[in-house]
DNA sequence: TGTGTGACAAAGC
DNA sequence: AGCTTTGCCACAC
């Protein structure tokens, strides 16, 4: 894959991060409005099983949320886990499901409809 | 090389 | 249904 094709999918500052949240990044890119997916899901599909930890840890440091959509990726216990700006950014994140449709419990932070909407057939990178 | 750090996960209680 | 270990991994220093 050539230089100008990984900006256009990832993002031109996220084209400088290290090979595994590279392909982290380019995985979550895949995962399709108005579903989600789980940080070990991730890391299995960036060639990482187990490395749901170091996943947190990429999108900590995303740069382009436009083309990286790390609101759609979220615990096992289909709870949304954390997000950047703390309290602030879990509502922002809660926010972003919810305009494309994820309903997400404001007591519990639990998704509704988890085991439906969980994405996991991610392509077989090339 | 070794150690510390998390936007996690599964198991134990 | 919750809380607390314990294991995990890639990365930065």
């Amino acid at each position: 894959m050539t230089r100008p094709d990984l900006e256009a999918e990832i993002g031109e500052d996220n084209a400088d991060a290290p090979p595994f949240f590279q392909a982290v990044y380019r995985a979550v890119h895949r995962i399709p409005r108005g579903r989600v997916a789980t940080y070990g899901d991730v890391a299995a599909a960036a060639g990482s099983p187990g490395a749901a930890r170091a996943v947190g840890t990429a999108m900590s440091l995303n740069q382009d949320c436009s083309k990286v959509p790390c609101h759609r990726v979220v615990r096992a216990d289909g709870t949304v886990g954390l997000y950047g700006g703390g309290e602030a950014g879990v509502a922002r994140k809660i926010l972003l499901l919810r305009e494309e449709g994820v309903e997400v419990d404001a007591a519990t932070r639990r998704i509704r409809g988890f085991a439906r909407l969980r994405f996991t057939s991610f392509p077989e990178q090339a």
